[in-house]
DNA sequence: CCCAATAGATACCAATTGGTATCTTAATAA
DNA sequence: TTATTAAGATACCAATTGGTATCTATTGGG
């Protein structure tokens, strides 16, 4: 009957989705009991606070988005089909979100103020993880001879995730996937012109 | 001695900080008292709620924001030079940052979730605002023949919008402008080639 | 100069916050 | 089968939350 680390998976789900929907703040100890079924009890066994909760939280949140990009590169050959795959993935994520109330490094970047090294500290990894993905990507496409020899891959990497977390930030906020897909064609485009 | 309208002008001034920094519902009413030495009775006095509060405080950082967007536009004379302008303006946000806390859009669209809908629809009208905008200057430069005639100005907007607004989240979690001068680099480069 | 209106301060309220101490119940090893 | 450990529930805590009712003091109009 009773399963701690399945407890603990269910808590960090559950939670997560509040803190990517409501804010990591914002959200109350009580709402996580309510949402998970546990009581207080259950909670502090498994989270010795609830910034760590939020900590920990955060880092699953993490986990599951790159498990996610991460299968969507290795299923694809060429450089330029990895990075139309990873277009396509944050295209569908207001319509179709992996994890909802939109993207976990977004979410906790914008709270992460001076006061909550925490979040700031989850948020700074999940965006160097994006970037050194990107940056593989893209080196591996020069090292086989898919793109441009010349290419600037920091710049292209940085390019790549501003222009996609500020699209999903417009698009959750309309409510619709116009401005993403725009985003994407504009990348796809920007894609063309760095193959040989 | 007594000013009402500055009591309240004050209140929306150091309210906005807070809830550009901390976030709207994880700023607390006696945060407020505390940074603006007045008391409940005159902040509930001159707002009906806290919520309204957060409302009218929206609103007034992003007259802000539009008085700064509107005098570095009205200051060039062509589109390239006003684009160039904003790009600017923008890419000095991290470093000089006119309003504490990054961007009033992003922040407040980012804590909008479905519960909180005076926030989305503030958030929504400064998205719009600012792309009108930017859709304003392109139209022009086409009409006065700056720039070609065959742009989807919907479409250049919202890529400037969804890279700088994603460069500013990247940079600002970095706490470095490099991210930001890498994407106004590339906008800049587009523009280039929407110049006839 | 005084009085009515209003700006703002003070004092309260119930509800909720994160956190802890204690208790019960379930699983496990002997 | 029983004793021990640990998982989770219950009951509490002081502090803080947004909000209100009341009080004081300042202001401008007559």
């Amino acid at each position: 009957m009773r399963n701690p680390d399945l407890t603990k998976e269910k808590i960090l789900v559950k939670s997560g989705i509040l803190f990517n929907t409501q804010g990591y703040k914002s959200t109350s100890l009580s709402e996580i009991t309510d949402a998970t079924g546990f009581t207080k009890g259950a909670i502090y066994r498994h989270f010795e606070s609830k910034d760590k909760l939020e900590q920990e939280s955060l880092y699953h949140l993490s986990t599951i988005l790159f498990e996610k990009v991460r299968t969507v590169i290795k299923a694809k050959e060429t450089a330029s089909e990895k990075l139309h795959a990873i277009f396509q993935f944050f295209s569908t994520y207001i319509t179709n979100p992996p994890i909802k109330g939109g993207c976990p490094l977004l979410n906790a970047s914008t709270e992460a103020d001076d006061t909550n090294p925490v979040l700031r500290k989850g948020a700074l990894r999940i965006l160097n993880v994006l970037r050194d993905s990107l940056v593989a990507v893209l080196e591996n496409g020069i090292r086989y001879k898919q793109l441009k020899d010349t290419i600037d891959v920091e710049y292209y990497a940085t390019v790549f995730i501003a222009s996609l977390e500020g699209a999903i930030m417009m698009s959750k906020l309309r409510g619709n996937d116009d401005d993403i897909k725009r985003v994407v064609k504009h990348l796809e485009s920007l894609v063309k012109e760095l193959e040989r």
